[in-house]
This record gives structure tokens, sequence and C-alpha cells, in this order.
RNA sequence: UGGGGCGUAGCCAAGUGGUAAGGCAGCGGAUUUUGAUUCCGCCAUACGGAGGUUCGAAUCCUCCCGCCCCAGCCA
């Protein structure tokens, strides 16, 4: 992507060997693809392998194809092929012409399953599931072979033939590799490469009534479309000779390469479909989208910028040792990206009230605001400044610990953009509590500096309360209270009952104009964006990430 | 106990026989009308451990330890 960090693409192993296979001629053009399973959302742990595939594709010069890996109809839905399309799309990647399903195959995948069983490789076996498993042998133990191994080539075409013609029910037979029952390796031993499931498909509908396995789908669908370098995660290491296999005993078109890397794992978070899948179904998040997910869609919900999500990518890199990445790392690139982009406003979360005396009642008085320190084109805006004013609740203590340089009674601190104001009084309701402040302003102070040179500790956030808007604020937390969610056994018992907080604050009218996902920088405050649940009279703005707060960890404080 | 992998700082991660990149976090300090940003500095005599080869080893050899994956007609 232009625009992506200047800093050299990171370096792995897997530029290494496409480098080498470069040098040496046996790659011309580097083909890579991204092949996900339509039975969910995709979430941040596919936009690494996304990055990978697209990225290597991108600076290769070469193509990444988007394929649905679809032979599984009872998990998958029409649904999700929308939604990866579209988060594939948003993380920045195009396929172009290439999109592509392992169903396009199916009929190319039947003729080489027949192929296989011409050649004596493969063969109908009429074990039941649990026969099957009986005798499969354990990890320890090697597997015995099934009776029906040794059926001949002519009654396997049949029984083959009248599989796909729907003559038998589901579970009753299938198809096998002959490879070798005794293998280390259970994939090798024998392989189921066809089951029978009397399912209709999304894209193939009731044609088929039998679907091929993943092993005997993938490999194949790289050498049909002629992908030279097949990345996927470590889990399907142990598959490579199986691949291997079936690529050296069929007459594919081309000869891809199966390389492996570690799949991205991200501190107080659950990178599983299963589990996300679960957290969906069981209602403990409002969706898919709910921007406390780790998914694509709940990222970008949350305000996060695709490009800090591609950046965030390069960073961890791509190796072959397990990890846990620490979010910190993740937090950072977003507030790197947002930093530079974000418009500035003010936001009052927890409003108090503050009143200055000395400011004559009912006057109104426009100020200049910058919209963006980091970017001088961004500009400035007029915010209103009058006698009636909220400031945040914490930006005040009545007893201020060492080291708070914040508002405290009888001293003077600096409103952005506008005064200088000196605390005189406090007034408290029934409860005891601070509700109200009252401060005197220095006139002369007129955009926040003191004629006499005089300094404050302490620039303050605000709003005027005759000119801001109500609107909701939703604060996420980790969805998780371990950094190894479900590491202790229960993975809802980990679940975060503080992830969302919602408040009630103030904000500046300038904020009424923003547009759904729009980000912006609430000052001191964080990253946030507007909701898709926001209304003209009901503002909600998603907190995508907090600024970064020194002075919280020097007090022992969140 | 079978097969396949992986161990470099608190967390990621380069390094491929010539004397440990970079990032995140953390810790100092400078600047600052966001306790933000930015900037400067610090942060592995040490590469899971023990032997060995070599003038020289994170890199090669041997043994040991630890962790991960595999017994779906899921992917």
């Amino acid at each position: 992507m232009a625009g992506e960090t200047a800093t050299a693409a990171g370096r792995d192993f897997i530029r290494d060997i496409i480098d080498a296979d470069l040098a040496s001629g046996r790659t011309r053009q580097v083909v890579t693809r991204f092949p996900p399973e339509p039975n969910g959302y995709l979430h941040i742990g596919h936009a690494k392998a996304i990055a990978l595939n697209f990225g290597i594709a991108q600076e290769y010069g070469g193509r990444c194809h988007l394929r649905f890996d679809d032979t599984n109809p009872a998990k998958e839905e029409q649904e999700y092929i929308d939604a990866i399309k579209r988060d594939v799309r948003w993380l920045g990647y195009d396929w172009g012409p290439h999109l592509y399903h392992a169903s396009d195959y199916f009929e190319q995948l039947y003729e080489w399953a027949e192929h296989l069983i011409r050649a004596g490789k493969a063969y109908v076996d009429d074990l039941s599931p649990a026969e099957m498993r009986a005798m499969r042998g354990t990890l320890t133990e090697p597997g015995r072979n099934s009776p029906y191994r040794e059926r001949s080539v002519e009654e396997n075409l049949d029984l083959f033939r009248r599989m796909r013609a729907g003559e038998f029910p589901n579970g009753a037979r299938v198809l096998r590799a002959k490879i070798d029952i005794a293998s280390g390796n259970l994939n090798l031993r024998d392989p189921v490469l066809y089951r029978i499931l009397h399912t209709a498909h999304p894209r193939t509908g009731d044609k088929w009534c039998i679907y091929p396995s993943y092993d005997f789908a993938h490999g194949q669908s790289d050498a049909i479309e002629g992908v030279t370098h097949s990345l996927c995660t470590l889990e399907f290491e142990d598959h490579r000779p199986l691949y291997d296999w079936l690529i050296d005993n069929l007459p594919v078109p081309s000869r891809p390469r199966q390389y492996e890397f570690a799949r991205l794992n991200i501190n107080y978070t659950v990178l599983s479909k299963r589990f996300l899948t679960e957290l969906v179904r069981g209602n403990h998040v409002s969706g898919w989208d709910d921007p406390r997910m780790p998914t694509l869609a709940g990222l970008r919900r949350r305000g996060v910028p695709p490009a800090a999500i591609r950046d965030f990518a390069r960073r961890v890199g791509a190796a072959r040792a397990n990890s846990l990445v620490d979010v910190a790392m993740f937090e950072h690139a977003v507030r790197e990206h947002l930093n530079k982009s974000a418009m500035r406003r003010m936001a009052v979360l927890r409003p108090l009230k503050l009143t200055i005396t000395n400011y004559p009642s009912g006057q109104i008085e426009e100020l200049d605001a910058v919209n963006n320190p980091e970017d001088p084109a961004a500009g400035a805006r007029r915010i209103k400044f009058g006698s009636e004013l909220y400031i945040e609740q914490e930006d005040f203590s009545e007893d201020p610990p060492p080291k708070f340089f914040r508002l405290a009674p009888g001293r003077e601190v600096r409103l952005r953009f506008a005064y200088l104001v000196t605390c005189r009084d406090v007034v408290k309701n029934g409860a005891g509590e601070v509700s109200e402040l009252i401060c005197t302003y220095d006139p002369a102070s007129r955009g926040g500096n003191a004629p006499d040179g005089r300094k404050v500790r302490a620039t303050l956030h605000w709003v005027a309360a005759a000119d801001s808007l109500p609107a909701e604020i939703r604060l996420y937390n980790p969805l998780f209270t371990r950094p190894d969610p479900g590491a202790g056994g229960d993975f809802f018992a980990d679940l975060n009952p503080h992830s969302l907080e919602t408040l009630t604050g103030r904000v500046e009218p300038a904020l009424a104009m923003a547009a759904i996902g729009d980000a912006v920088q609430f000052e001191r405050q964080g990253y946030f964006c507007l909701d898709p649940d926001s209304r003209p009279d009901r503002l909600v703005f998603n907190r995508t990430v907090g600024l970064r707060v020194s002075w919280a960890k020097a007090r022992g404080a969140g």
C-alpha cells in the first residue's frame, strides 16, 4: 500500500524462499492465495495472513487470489462469503479478477479422484466412522488396513460413481487414498478424500452429494490456479506430505509448494473462529461487528484504520515460532496512524459544571482552536466560550495528591484555547459530592497565556454548557480479564464484565457534522469514532483507543 | 511411548562461522496550550542447558530440558 511506513518491508523466511526460487528460475511469477473457509468472520489473525499473501504478491509483482475453501456445505454460508469479501477490500487489498472457489473445481477434482482409483491409489471404504477410528491406531500404534482396501479398480469405480449418484446415505462410504496405514504421520494413514454429504451447497446447490475433503481440494486448487507459494499456518505442517503426495500422483498443471508460518495470537483476546462464534451466538457481544471483537468488522466499527492493521501485521512479521503478541503493540500502531490523521475535538466524558463568576453572564465569545497540531493543513475552527462550562470530573481534586497538576481549590489552570481560571469555591450536593466549581478567570489571558508570563501546570479540555451536545460515549476495555483466555479451563469465566462502559458526556457542536466511522481525537482522552447507532439527536461515539497516560502509572491507577 | 515443529530481552523479531538489527513495553531527560505527540539517552558479555569441533559458535556436531501441533467422513 502506498504511504505505508517507510521502513523496509519485513524480511522473513518465506521471502527468502521466494528470492531463492526466483533466482533459481523455479518461479517466474509469484502467485499466492488467501483461502478462507466461509464459516465465520475474518479476524485480525486472518489479517496477518491476508497482509502476508497480498503483500508478497504486490512486492514481487505477482498476484494473489481470493479463494473460498467451500468444501463443507454443512458449515458454510453466503453471509460469510459476503462479509469476507467486504473485509478483505476494507483492509485495502484487491484480488482483481482472481476470485475463486474450491467448488469451481468440483468436477475436475472428481475426475482426479477417479484417476487415483484407476491408478490403484484410492479405494472406496465401507467402514463406519467409528470402525475407521478404531482401526486408525493411535499416536503410538500403527493402524490396521481396512478389509475394503484391496477392492478392484472396477468395483471402486462403480462404487464411487454410485456415491456421486446419491445411492448411499451420509456416512455409508468414503473414498480413501491408499498410502500407508502404519505411517507415523496420521495424515498418511489412508486419509479420506471424499465423503457423502446430502447437503445443498451455497454455490453448487444440489448438484453434489459427495464433497472433497480439505486435503483433496486445497493443493489441487492451488495447482489449478498456478499458485506458486501456498502459505498456511503451522497446524497444517503434518499435511504437507499428503499435499505433496497428491500433487505427485495427479496430472495437475503446476507444482505448488506449501509453507507454514505461526498464526497470530494477541493477549487479552481470543483469535479462534470457534470461540468468536460462541461469543456471538451466546450473546456475550452484540454481534460479529461488536467493537470489542477482534474481527475486522469489529475493528472497523471501533474506528481502527485499515492501514494500522497492515502496519501491525508487518511489525509482527512471519516466523515459525508460536507467540503471544502484546496488545500494546497493536494499540501503538493504531495510535500512530490516528495521531497523524484525526481531527482534534473537545469532549467531556464525565461532566463537572464550572461557573466563572467574573465572566459577564450571558456573554458568548468565539475562540480559535487548531484542528490538528500534527497537520497544519487541517486548519482551525471557532469554539464558543461562556460563563458556564463543563470540565472532566477527574480533572479536579478537592484534596490533590502529590503530582496532581490539575484543578484544585485555589489553584489556577488553563482551559485549552481559552483562559486561565482559578478555583475559588466548591459546591456539593446532598450526597457530599462535588457538583460545581466556582471559578474566576483572568480576562487578560485570552487564548491561554497570561501577559505576565506566569505558568500553570495543567491545560484542561472543556465544553461550553450552552454550546455543547449530549452524546453517548462507549468505552471499550479488553474482552477478557486474563492475557490467555481459557487457559484456566473456562473461557467464559474469563470474560471481562467491564469490557463496555457507557457514559453520557458532552461534546463540542462541530462533532454533529461527523460521518459514521470518522476518526477524531477527543483531546486528552483518546481516539473515537462515530458509531452507526448514532442518530441526529443522539450522537454515539466509540473509543477506538485511549491516549497514552504515563502519569496514571505513577499514581498506580489505570 | 509414534510423527512433525519451535526455543535470541518482559513481548514480537533479525541473524545462515567473524564477535547480538529493529519494533513494542519499561526507565531517565529535553520540548510542549493534549500528563498526548516529537526528540535524545538507557535497556541481552548474551542466544533453553551441558558437552564438543574451530583461531573464532546464536549459527556446525552430540546429548539433555521445555513448549506447540497431529488419533474429524472440520478447515
